[in-house]
DNA sequence: ACGAGCGCCTGTCGGC
DNA sequence: TGCCGACAGGCGCTCG
């Protein structure tokens, strides 16, 4: 599933609770159940879970599609990959009776009160982390595009440091943080830009116009708490936003050309023929 | 430096 | 209806 608004919108619910439950920062974590051993990376399971033992849960944050939480001491770190979410569950009914966990939940973080974390993931790729140093994870991201560091003119640069692919360079992680296949596809119909293009073949005009389609795209992708994709993630409304993610056969909404689909990278791919021309058109 | 292929998992969907 | 392969939001590895 998650992309950066997904990991945002899930961010966002833990560390300001909702209607349904209490915030998690605050909580200590009194115990730790692991589900599917491959998930935690670092360091092995029994070191994991006596790292985490008897930690208060001081923040909740996001870096690139990281879920990161600081510790009184350390830090807990995961990443939820293809598919997932991470939420607050019941521990006990009202008349006392302990609350089975989900069938997906793959770890589960027992904390100080009625309430667990469970780490959901239906296809075992998520990966967890306790860390001291959290840049030993997230040292070789590129910038978050919704911060301040990060500039047309520095894009522009960046985008003259590679001769790539402009798709897979905006999902390589190293590049920018947070973008994945179906973004990724949202930005560049955006910026009727193809997704075949030569990284420093581009204008300047058109990678100011690809910038303003980055943000605006994540931010209304965050408005919308992320897109919803049928069973793997049920959180928001993005999805039916999509103007060519997707909607291979469809007309495009800009020009009414149908939507073709492509593999770039391995990825499937959407594109508007007509919007967004080959390299090499005019 | 770059791109392709593959593995890791489970579930869904379309074709026969 | 049932089976079987292709495919799915990510990422790290190897290889040429």
């Amino acid at each position: 599933m998650p992309e950066l608004p997904e990991v945002e919108t899930i961010m966002r619910r833990l560390r300001d609770g909702t209607q349904d439950h209490p915030p998690l920062p605050g909580h200590k974590i009194q115990s730790v159940e692991i589900f599917w051993d491959r998930i935690i990376q670092e360091p092995d399971h029994e070191s994991f879970k006596k790292n985490l033992q008897g930690k208060a849960i001081i923040d909740t944050r996001r870096r690139g599609k990281f879920l990161h939480f600081p510790l009184n001491v350390g830090h807990l770190i995961g990443h939820l990959r293809m598919s997932g979410d991470m939420c607050m569950e019941k521990r006990v009914t009202a008349e006392g009776n302990a609350i089975p966990k989900e069938k997906y939940d793959q770890i589960i973080f027992n904390l100080n009160s009625n309430w667990r974390l469970a780490f959901n993931s239906i296809r075992k790729f998520s990966r967890m982390w306790v860390v001291e140093d959290p840049q030993s994870v997230f040292g070789e991201l590129g910038p978050e595009p919704l911060s301040a560091a990060f500039t047309p003119e520095r894009l522009d640069q960046m985008l003259h440091d590679h001769s790539r692919q402009i798709k897979p360079l905006l999902m390589d992680q190293k590049f920018i943080a947070g973008l994945g296949n179906i973004y990724t596809d949202e930005i560049l119909f955006c910026a009727r830009i193809h997704p075949l293009r030569k990284s420093n073949m581009l204008s300047k005009q058109e990678s100011g116009h690809l910038f303003v389609a980055i943000q605006e795209v994540l931010r209304k992708g965050i408005q919308s708490s992320g897109a919803s994709l049928d069973w793997m993630y049920r959180g928001g409304e993005f999805q039916s936003l999509f103007k060519v993610h997707q909607r291979e056969g469809e007309p495009c909404p800009e020009c009414g050309t149908i939507v073709k689909k492509f593999i770039v990278g391995q990825r499937g791919t959407y594109i508007c023929p007509r919007c967004q021309k080959e390299p090499g058109a005019a």
